[in-house]
DNA sequence: AATTCGGGGTA
DNA sequence: TACCCAGAATT
């Protein structure tokens, strides 16, 4: 017997959905897994209008997984500049030397091949499976765990038994339509706030609307409080140059560069404080001068406030990198230190 | 199982 | 503001 109720109509419910109201998506005019993966790497916790003018600049620059390959990293990362979560990028730019060193060209088709490139993810295998060559294999991104968890209220925040019907509610041979199907109900009318139900080819199974609550689902975890960090940083300039470093290369905002800076617990005598990191962690004199400005930045598990100060080198330091004013643009850096870059190169 | 990873769209 | 986004890797 079949442990989905109404598995068959809503099934074709969707697919006909899908037909006359699918989103038109640059990554759905081709069936090669390369751009397929490049759009499902970029799209992990990011919206789709967010990707879309990243995935156009990716793809030029970097054509195939060829020319991914044989990039360097820092290329790969100024291309990500921006979007965030730049793991993605290191990893992306990982995979595609696996690919082309141990793979013989040829692009994983099974799911235990794909889940060891690093950052394909159960759901991101699945959506490539699907996409690129309509294999039954399930995903379960934010849409989708949204729109199962309602239809058929799910209140436990376990994703196995989601897993489990985005499994078996696949339609033999047409996978590759309905994850889409189900992937744009959730973004075009399963939305989190104020599902358009009305308009729903769902609704008439849909347990959570029968529950005149779908919004109670999916489970929300209580989320903890976000601790508020400060931090100086310092714009040294000599001879119309800045000195930059480098994060390390893995981690936050691992291999991004950015202007020296440090957190501090008191907010009194900032420009003191600034000046000693400097001689302790770069043995480097400066004398500090004017405030450059505040800026705000909110991470996922933390927010920062940044004070920058302009700074004129008295010698010479030990660490770090002078880039010339003009060149801050060709380095990747997250988006304060690019705000701070902005601000100085005019 | 919980935490770490960016930045922006949206209400 | 708060919530969430075509989640994965690490702890």
């Amino acid at each position: 017997m079949d442990p989905i109720p109404h598995r068959a109509k809503i099934q074709t419910k969707l697919l006909r959905w899908f037909e006359e109201n699918g989103r038109d998506l640059p990554w759905r005019n081709t069936r090669d897994p390369y751009p397929i993966w490049v759009s499902e790497i970029m799209l992990q916790q990011t919206q789709v209008v967010t990707v879309i003018p990243y995935y156009q600049r990716f793809l030029k620059s970097f054509p195939t997984v060829y020319h991914l390959a044989r990039a360097d990293l820092s290329r790969v990362l100024k291309a990500w500049e921006g979007l965030g979560y730049y793991s993605r990028a290191r990893n992306l730019h990982r995979a595609s030397k696996m690919f082309v060193n141990h793979l013989s060209g040829k692009f994983p088709d099974s799911l235990e091949s794909l889940l060891t490139l690093p950052g394909i993810g159960r759901s991101t295998a699945g959506a490539i499976l699907s996409f690129a060559f309509n294999k039954e294999a399930p995903v379960l991104d934010g849409n989708v765990k949204r729109v199962l968890s309602r239809v058929f209220a799910i209140s436990t925040n376990s994703k196995q038994s989601l897993w489990k019907i985005s499994e078996s509610l696949i339609p033999k041979g047409r996978s590759n339509p309905f994850n889409q199907a189900l992937m744009d109900l959730g973004s075009m009318i399963c939305t989190p706030k104020d599902p358009l139900c009305p308009r729903c080819p769902l609704n008439r199974f849909c347990e959570a609307r029968a529950l005149r609550d779908p919004e109670k689902y999916p489970f929300k975890e209580v989320k903890k409080k976000i601790p508020h960090v400060h931090a100086v940083s310092a714009v040294i300039q000599k001879n119309g140059r800045v000195l930059l470093t480098r994060r390390p290369p893995k981690g936050f905002l691992g291999g991004l560069w950015e202007f020296p800076n440090w957190k501090t617990e008191g907010k009194k005598r900032l420009g003191l404080s600034l000046k000693n990191r400097v001689k302790r962690e770069m043995g480097m004199n400066i004398a500090v001068r004017k405030s450059i400005g505040t800026l705000n930045q909110a991470y996922s598990h933390f927010k920062l406030t940044l004070q920058v100060f302009h700074c004129q080198s008295l010698d010479r330091s030990v660490r770090g990198k002078w880039i010339p004013v003009q060149k801050l643009h060709l380095l990747p850096m997250s988006k304060i230190h690019r705000k701070i870059a902005e601000k100085i190169a005019y």
